[in-house]
DNA sequence: AATGAATGAGAATTCATTCAT
DNA sequence: CATGAATGAATTCTCATTCAT
């Protein structure tokens, strides 16, 4: 059954060699030269890619709304990427970063195991709560991806996560919190950072997203602290 | 921005009126007389829609290709759905449907409110085990319904969110968990039902399913019981 | 360096997995299953095609010209036949058809081995007079086709060809011909015809066609008559 | 019926005055003046569409591609040709030139009329057998030219012509041989010569270039011959 | 009720040509 | 003179939907 993965439309090139073999598979290149420019438009145009696929989805945005999008021209998209599916990669690449670099930099001046989890998690709501349909994206488009490629994305959210296990982690060496599954709370941490946007429908109608996070520390963070680690947090809710 | 959310393509029909406007949102009407064929034939081709949908995703799935797994011929899909669009309305809220039926199944000779909640964790998590990519797929496309509809399935969901609220709240009434934000925790629970299949890539190298369960409940029941609820909790393990 | 041996353009397929590997390489399938409509169709849009691509060439023929000339839409081409490449592959073999059903039909009734070559001949540059656009269109496009498939021309011709060399060789092993090499005469035959094609605007202004046989008989059979085969040849003049 | 024969695409030039209708057709002008550097460029850039034109066709080969084989950048490519035409015209030319050059080349020290015509011939063929696919070209693309310019190459291809029939000529006027269609003969030797580029893929499987050429003129030279004429055949095929 | 051939509005992609630098 | 980024019209191919049988 001919059913492909990822059907596409337009004119294909017959038999697209696509990237020499020798290149990452998260690499995407470029007909343009000069690297500045190259900088310029890719933001620019992965910056319409990610609003428009996020307000609308993969399948149904056009190039030719992105192209718009980017105040550019149709022609131009493709002199920066090879194709859609380049687009939708570098996007999600970009909500990924997002986190990737939002989280430690929130980090940087804490210095408390607890409060750098309380702080961390704080933080990746609120990126969330900043471009919730991008976070939703990257579940939605994910598996439109070639799966060459969909690996990537697993690592880059494979590395936030390390981030979470980390803080936590850092909890239980020290004593502020209890042992336990450090992956498979982080894992819960994360999803419950993703909720907010996967489940805002529901749960923007009962918490504002500092009640939310206050709420999600109570019972993701605070039944593991020891009385140690509950003095910190207690002092943190002020 | 004339960006449809759902452009339509194909012989738009000069002047498809659309069901008249009394009828519920939910409600897809088809032109076949004899309610039992009805039943027949929709079960036939949600099934196949569910399953080619869960593979490939909604805008990769052609009638087509729905009719030819269904076993008949395209255009009889049109006898008992108005567009692709009820289609995945009716696939996704099957999806949903089993989680509402089987939970409350599994729950008919269970007592005890702790075990009540854990029966029902294990459960919703082997219903996202034995279909991953349908549940995945509520995540995935139901941005691709029409607004109206997409509350459909938010009830849906609502619902079975409400069968876990209610379990944690007996435990709570019944003195075996302390008192904690039964909304919000039963929200926590369903993401991390949910999570088998949306992190199944990463999760499922780490854990079997009972493994899963087991230490999900460690994390996510465990820490609200009391001494009373413990003492269940442990004989549960077994 | 990317240069697509036939750069295409349209809708691309994700991984269109061409025909089943199992198919011989002029295999055309079709999506419709009545083969008496298909038989109808392909001839139809060939029809067309074979007069569009005669006159404009392949890649300045588009797919919409062809449905308009056949009277059908764009879509139902695709119905029919793969890609335009398949489009091209059929109708270049008509032509070559055209050819290999004519002359043997012509032959039918003549056994003088210099009778038939010569009526061979006359019949062929005839052929290639009703349709001097197709003729050179096999010359023009046939390095439009996968190599795959343009083996599927040459064979086509080397049968027409050798169907020339067998009345040469007739004509030799009767005695009406002195031996010479049958091959190569063929092939100037077989180019011979062709240029009423190739270079019919400087050869229309000389000659008519029937004037064009005549003198061609006179350069390139008469000379290897014998004194048996001239007198046939003589004989055939009035 | 609104077909173009050449429909051009891309930005069409508000109004693109063309060349001053009093230049003759074969004038392809420049936007640069220094004639040194323009026939350098030309040179340089119609090198480069000989060889990408021969190897993918006319349609498929792009000026982009053109310009970096040719080391250029794509602008310049219009400032010393008006378009893709213009580089197709010089292209066949360039081809048809070599044709008129070698020829005479090669008989400037051969006095005999038969050595004359057999040169010629040989010539013609290894010139052929050295760009094989720019004589195919000239079947392939010729067409794609607005008719106008078609008539230049015509005329090349005509004067190629009247130097074989000049040689032929020579032989039936100093009685090597025999009188014959001179006109039709020649056409034939041209025929000749270009088929073992047309047929390539079938004469070499067969042939070398040498032995093909002496094969052909046994069939095509020699019966034409005198006694006389055939004295001289004889003593070259040493 | 069922079939499946037919339709045709898009959507992705390409590339000749231009023009600011 | 030269560059190469930018433009956007044109083309191929897809697929939701219809309708004659």
């Amino acid at each position: 059954m001919p059913i492909g993965g990822g059907a596409k439309r337009g004119r294909p090139a017959a038999s697209r060699p696509r990237a020499a073999p020798s290149q990452p598979p998260g690499f995407v290149e470029s007909q343009v030269a000069d690297p500045r420019l190259v900088e310029e438009r890719r933001r620019q145009i992965v910056g319409a890619a990610v609003k428009l696929f996020s307000a609308h989805g993969y399948y149904t945005t056009t190039i030719q709304q992105i192209a718009r999008e980017a105040g550019i021209s149709t022609g131009l998209v493709y002199q920066y990427f090879r194709d859609k599916d380049d687009l939708l990669l570098l996007a999600l690449m970009q909500v990924l970063e997002s986190y990737e670099k939002e989280i430690p930099r929130a980090l940087e001046d804490v210095g408390n195991p607890v409060a750098r989890l309380c702080h961390a998690l704080a933080t990746y709501c609120s990126v969330v709560d900043r471009m919730p349909d991008a976070t939703v994206l990257t579940y939605r488009s994910s598996k439109s991806l070639r799966a060459e490629r969909r690996v990537l994305l697993m690592e880059g959210e494979a590395r936030t996560n390390r981030l979470l296990e980390a803080c936590i982690r850092e909890c239980i060496e020290t004593g502020h919190m209890r042992p336990a599954n450090e992956h498979l709370l982080a894992y819960s941490h994360v999803m419950f950072c993703h909720a907010w946007a996967l489940k805002h429908w529901a749960l923007a109608k009962r918490y504002t997203l500092k009640r939310y996070v206050a709420e999600g520390l109570a019972l993701l963070v605070e039944p593991f602290l020891t009385d140690k680690g509950r003095e910190v947090f207690l002092a943190l809710q002020r």
